[in-house]
DNA sequence: CGGCCACTTGAAAACCTTCAACCTATGTGG
DNA sequence: CCACATAGGTTGAAGGTTTTCAAGTGGCCG
């Protein structure tokens, strides 16, 4: 049970590595360590602007986010594609393709991003896994928009607004900023909130005049200072 | 490891059971058969309709439904209150709070319901619970609603068919039945998709009309015929 | 410079909500 | 048994919000 010969880290981003001992491992797992041996993950590649981590109906992987952005998009059997999902710093995307056998979505950086492929036990073995399993289902279960949208049926404006603020919420998790740059387009936001993106801009526009956000161009923050 | 004397199950109601050794056990973790020793639970005393399960605010707890089904209602901040879900046979209740240590909705008996309670391991004494885990894990990774609601900015007509579409879908998970009661009237339905009543009244007309949907009353099914 | 893309603004049209009235089924008390 | 009350459901018309369409701006890059 020696974890140390199990990490050879040191060529970085090719290799497995127990969570446990890579430096960023608080972002990803949060304050409570985490033991040896119980998550291995593997760095993937850098993701550029624009590239494409998963494709809808590809096969079954779960990565976690180490640093940057990723969009979710999503086809409907109409034909149209809508943005489904953000995914910021230590949280996690691909899981349902776990549960499906095939990824539901799909998923692009935003900004360049960082991500660690989880080894995953196959279905079935799950002894011995329960530590990883009990973290990815806390942070599963964690996740705000678990119980269906709340904000849908309010006014633009609020869900406007919700979603910016719980943007913020998100990324000062990771980040000691009060500033954000927004990673998704007017057109983004409003296809993920169901609104038109002249919408968006209005509704934006009317935040930044009531001081309830600041907002200039793709940079905002919470009050009116900005 | 022999799992028969620690069922005493033959008195139903109050013991801590064995889901592997339960007649339904097919129903709440399908056909995958549940190794001795995997899950336990205990079933609760039956629902009437209108009971509440969950408060809003209260101390953890998870269930799974056996019968019948649970409406989720969450209050915003703004003391509006909104129908953010609902679960069936087979579905979680409350999983989120295992997360969270609070429960973030209600959930009342939509109509009379039986529901089983499982026991949890404690956060951070996960090993030997890999399979209770493992399965939670499937079944909430599984639920549609994971990613955000896809229906948001769709018009009310769509939204509406496409909640009663999923509902029918889930509901005949564990019921062979070709039409169903809806366990909810206009104005849940319309709080759940963000519509006004009148609104779902007018959609469910034209829905039947076209002969998408079958709609009398609260009896809805697939296609024209009823 | 020209082209492209994101963003912005204005006006008309479409959609949904609101308000009000009415209807139907169900249950209760006289 | 009926009168009545209540809750859910339905329908019509007015009003408000959002979408759509159209045009124009500004930044960035070949």
């Amino acid at each position: 049970m020696n974890s140390h010969d199990r990490n050879r880290s040191r060529n970085g981003a090719q290799s497995e590595t127990d969570c446990a001992v890579c430096p960023g491992t608080r972002r990803c797992w949060g304050a409570e360590p985490l033991s040896a041996d119980a998550v291995h993950a593997r760095r993937e590649p850098p993701l550029e602007r624009g590239a494409r981590l998963l494709e809808q109906g590809g096969t079954p992987a779960v990565y976690i986010v180490a640093t940057g952005c990723l969009v979710l998009r999503m086809s409907l059997p109409d034909g149209s594609q809508r943005v489904v999902g953000l995914r910021l710093p230590g949280e996690l995307v691909g899981l349902e393709s776990y549960a499906r056998g095939i990824q539901p979505y799909t998923a692009q950086a935003a900004t360049a991003s960082a991500v660690c492929r989880l080894r995953m036990p196959e279905p079935g073995t799950a002894a011995g896994h329960g530590t990883l399993l009990e973290r990815l289902l806390l942070k599963s279960a964690a996740q705000p928009e678990r119980a269906a949208a709340p904000w849908a049926g309010l006014p633009a404006i609020e869900r406007v607004a919700a979603f910016i603020e719980n943007y913020i919420e998100r990324a000062q998790l990771t980040a000691r900023e009060e500033r954000f740059r927004l990673p998704l387009t007017r057109a983004d936001i409003g296809s993920y909130l169901g609104l038109a993106p002249e919408t968006v801009v209005r509704a934006l526009g009317h935040l930044s005049q009531t001081q309830r956000l600041a907002v200039r161009g793709r940079t905002v923050s919470l009050g009116g200072t900005l």
